[in-house]
RNA sequence: GCCGGGGUGGCGAAGCUGGUAGACGCGCAAGACUUAAAAUCUUGUGGUAGCAAUACCGCGCGGGUUCGACCCCCGCCCCCGGCACCA
């Protein structure tokens, strides 16, 4: 029968925080006065918001219908346990949590139950709320948020408005996916290999006018913050492969008989000589005025057939390419050769100016010039002089840097200078020059959906948009439309929508039926937990002197699926509030954390796959503080790992030991100390590597520096000021025991305010070390020794233990090595 | 294909800048308590041989550097994650 009642425990001490409002962060700076908290830092009574603030944020949930599955504890858990960290580590900690409520799965149950979103969004953060307190996390729910709320919305909306004013917003045409049976939009992931997910149906691409943001026009900062950032490097590395820098050359090939010009981007000028072909990606515009009369019917017909494949399909590297002959001649501008023009699904009409020359120096180019008989001629050769044969006579591709030849006054050089010397020289003659490229592509934050925060956009009778009028935000998402999908934006079907805008705007007048992105909502929101509930939150985005005390993001923690979306977006939209005066930093989240993934028997536990393990049990059986300390133990949080209950009782035998230990009712908490040395320096040993870990967020060896704690006292007793300490070391682990036993003790409310222990290194030092003894780099014996020794005398006790002279015997001593306080190593021959 | 991260007992894992591999926990075995079981406590627990001292083997595989390698170097194999016709 265990003595540790965690059911009742646990929900006293919630109840007790949420009254004392214990975890309401003073933000100061303007902010509402949320109340004084006091500490007892050595003997100095401080105000909190004198601290040095620390905004320790976890990526915000999507409320979903299901319960909080193991995934979100094991991101919250660690997250409030570092929070508790740094708290008693003497800062002014911010946890907030909100939800980012917008969004798809929403919308879809709407669309099979008829139920609101709205209606499910708000069941739902209720239900997630209450169990997110579960957890015994410290958040700030004062300052919540819900992006699908007006008043938050209205900024999302402000902030269109701005990047439309600042000529960061424009619209062009885009396709989307669509389903003909389902009439709606589907997502690329919903669209895998071009049928519907739902209905099976083939996926047809439709040309939309579309919202994009010139996130392109900050590639290069992008790249350039990285470096200040402190960031996983896998992370940095993925956004900087992301966003794609590549430097290279602009080349223009005129067209004989025509004055168009084909403008292409290479990273190989180098190959310029050896051009056999330029090709062009179907949707390019020189299409149409280029091709012959005599190739016209064929082209359009192989441009119409791509227009029907899905991105996934045109990307599909499995397939072989194909292309068609436009009959036109580009001149190379490096030797005046008359090279054919073919349009080719493989190039991309977005990447660089959806124009290629083709060589016979890439393997792509090679195929498929193979593939459609287009003579290729060499003039590159390896560096390394090796024989070149088959490449010349074209039997293998040789796509690697070498040196030129038969490439004019260039001949000879390396690729590298050549790069360099035949980009000059092309600028000279004004046909072509050095150049950047990105891979980046702009932000498209159209969604043909009714769920998310409408684009505060009009279009007057002409068809010209008109941003609608900041006193107009928020600009509400109507409520009178039918969910089941007709083929159109869902807000198409508002009778109020298009009566509320020709009421303010005018006849004739209409609204932008789209709605946004939500990674548009979630690029922000660590802005607003500044302002929520704070004076004059509702007016201002954002309050300069809030902001400049509050940000960046001292800690932000979250899964690496984020790496290249919500983390790109909410770097690029920082900089741009700050370049539009709206804050002082440009990046957001100063360190980064990824935890790792709980799978399930190696799969990622989904609600489709039904592999789902539900918390809520082991949350009943041991404790919210035993099921988080699990998931801790488990393995280094950033690795994750796979779900198993195995285990789960070493950390709940733990958490009784624990308990009886500290408790002075409990059997072995009696205050009796047998070995006082041994326990002050196993005290401070343990307050030196939990401190470390903890430093690290490595909990799983942080507790099992604990468990070793508690496994010392048990030999050699503990007294009252080791429990105390003990019991700080433990609570931001398992932050209701900590509380409970602070209580038992006689201790003043709460243990978070506690400063976190420091140890004294003076009780580490032992008067005696044992120390390795090996021979020839294998051990053959241990030896004891005082801690001050001289080293001879440490050899020559070594030498005579038996197993080690024994392996000496008869063999020449080469050489003598001591590691201090580690080993001693005798070499002999 | 390219770029990251990993492969350590029956299992989850430790292992500081090259210095006693396997801490801590699960499981297992034996013992104590109990009429018995559970719970709890104690002890043991990488493999092989041995009563033991001890020896040999052992961190994916094969080489190398070193007095000494999970750690560094070279060449492979496997798993996970990301990107993927970016010219």
């Amino acid at each position: 029968m265990p003595q540790y009642n965690h059911r009742e425990t646990e929900q006293k001490w919630r109840k007790r925080w949420a009254e004392t409002k214990l975890y309401q962060t003073d933000l100061g700076a303007g902010a509402k006065q949320a109340g004084l908290y006091r500490t007892d830092l050595g003997s100095s009574v401080e105000k909190v918001q004198d601290r040095p603030k620390y905004y320790n944020l976890v990526m915000f949930p999507y409320p979903s219908g299901d319960k909080l599955h193991i995934g979100h504890w094991y991101n919250y858990g660690p997250a409030d346990t570092w929070g508790r960290y740094m708290r008693m580590k003497g800062f002014n900690v911010f946890q907030p949590m909100g939800y980012d409520a917008f969004g798809l799965p929403a919308e879809n149950h709407a669309i099979k139950t008829g139920i609101h979103p709205d209606e499910s969004t708000r069941k739902n953060t209720a239900t997630m709320t209450e169990q997110l307190g579960r957890i015994g996390t410290m958040y700030d729910w004062e300052k919540t948020l819900d992006t699908s709320r007006p008043e938050y919305y209205r900024w999302t909306q402000w902030l269109f408005l701005q990047m439309f004013k600042n000529g960061l917003a424009y619209k062009k045409v885009a396709s989307v996916n669509f389903c003909p049976n389902d009439q709606t939009v589907l997502a690329n992931e919903q669209a895998q290999d071009g049928t519907c997910e739902r209905c099976g149906a083939q996926v047809i691409q439709k040309p939309l006018n579309q919202w994009f943001w010139k996130i392109t026009s900050y590639a290069q900062r992008l790249i350039d913050g990285l470096d200040t950032l402190a960031w996983p490097e896998k992370t940095k590395l993925m956004q900087r492969n992301w966003i794609g820098r590549s430097e290279g050359a602009e080349v223009r090939f005129e067209i004989e008989g025509s004055k168009e010009v084909i403008t292409v981007f290479t990273t190989r000028v180098d190959t310029l000589f050896s051009a056999a072909f330029v090709v062009l990606a179907p949707e390019h515009p020189l299409v149409d005025t280029i091709t012959a009369e005599s190739e016209k019917k064929s082209v359009i017909k192989y441009r119409e057939q791509a227009a029907k494949k899905t991105e996934l399909q045109r990307t599909d590297l499995a397939k072989e390419k194909t292309g068609i002959f436009t009959g036109a001649f580009a001149v190379n501008p490096a030797n005046g050769e008359k090279i054919p023009v073919w349009v080719a699904d493989f190039v991309l009409a977005q990447y660089g100016h959806g124009a290629v020359f083709g060589d016979a120096h890439d393997e792509r180019d090679f195929e498929f010039a193979k593939k459609y008989k287009i003579s290729l001629k060499t003039t590159i050769q390896p560096a390394d002089g090796s024989d070149d044969a088959d490449i010349r006579s074209l039997k293998v591709c040789f796509g690697d840097d070498g040196i030129l030849y038969d490439s004019g006054d260039f001949s000879g050089l390396t690729s590298a200078e050549a790069r360099k010397k035949i980009a000059a020289w092309l600028g000279e003659k004004e046909k072509g020059n050095p150049v950047v490229n990105f891979r980046l592509r702009d932000w498209l934050l159209s969604r043909q959906r009714y769920w998310g925060a409408p684009i505060p956009i009009v279009y007057d009778p002409d068809g010209k948009p008109h941003p609608v009028p900041e006193e107009h935000l928020p600009w509400l998402l109507p409520t009178d439309v039918e969910f089941k999908p007709k083929g159109e934006s869902p807000l198409t079907y508002s009778k109020e929508f298009a009566a509320r805008t020709e009421k303010i705007f005018g006849k004739g007048w209409t609204p932008e039926y789209d709605t946004m992105d939500t990674f548009v909502c979630s690029s922000f929101y660590y802005l607003r937990y500044l302002m929520t509930g704070a004076e004059g939150g509702e007016k201002n985005f954002v309050e300069p002197r809030m902001e400049k005390k509050w940000m960046p993001v001292d800690m932000y923690i979250g899964g690496p699926e984020h790496a290249c979306m919500h983390l790109i977006y909410a770097r690029f939209v920082m900089m741009v509030l700050k370049d539009f005066g709206f804050v002082s930093h440009d990046e957001p989240f100063q360190r980064l954390v990824h935890q790792g993934l709980i799978t399930n028997k190696g799969v990622k536990m989904s609600k489709s796959k039904g592999n789902v393990v539900s918390p809520d049990d082991f949350v009943d059986t041991y404790g919210s503080d035993v099921f988080r300390m699990y998931l801790m133990f488990m393995g280094p949080f950033t690795e994750g790992g796979d779900w198993s209950d195995k285990g789960i009782t070493g950390v709940a035998r733990f958490v009784e030991r624990f308990y009886l230990l500290m408790s002075s009712d409990g059997k072995s908490g009696e205050e009796k100390v047998t070995d006082e040395p041994a326990m002050k320096r196993n005290l401070h040993a343990t307050i030196k590597r939990v401190t470390e870990d903890m430093k690290k967020m490595q909990f799983n060896t942080a507790i099992a520096a604990l468990m070793e704690f508690v496994n010392g006292c048990h030999k050699t007793g503990i007294n009252r000021e080791a429990k105390k300490l003990a019991t700080m070391l433990i609570s931001p682990l398992a932050p209701h025991l900590a509380e409970e036993l602070w209580e038992i003790m006689g201790e003043k409310f709460s243990i978070v305010d506690q400063p976190w222990p420091g140890y004294d290194p003076s009780f580490l030092v032992t008067d005696t070390m044992t120390l390795a003894v090996q021979v020839n780099g294998k051990v053959r014996g241990e030896l004891e020794v005082a801690t001050g020794i001289q080293e001879d005398e440490i050899f020559a006790q070594a030498s005579i233990i038996e197993n080690v002279a024994r392996h000496m015997e008869g063999k020449t001593p080469v050489k003598k090595i001591y590691v201090p306080g580690k080993l001693v190593s005798f070499v002999v021959k």
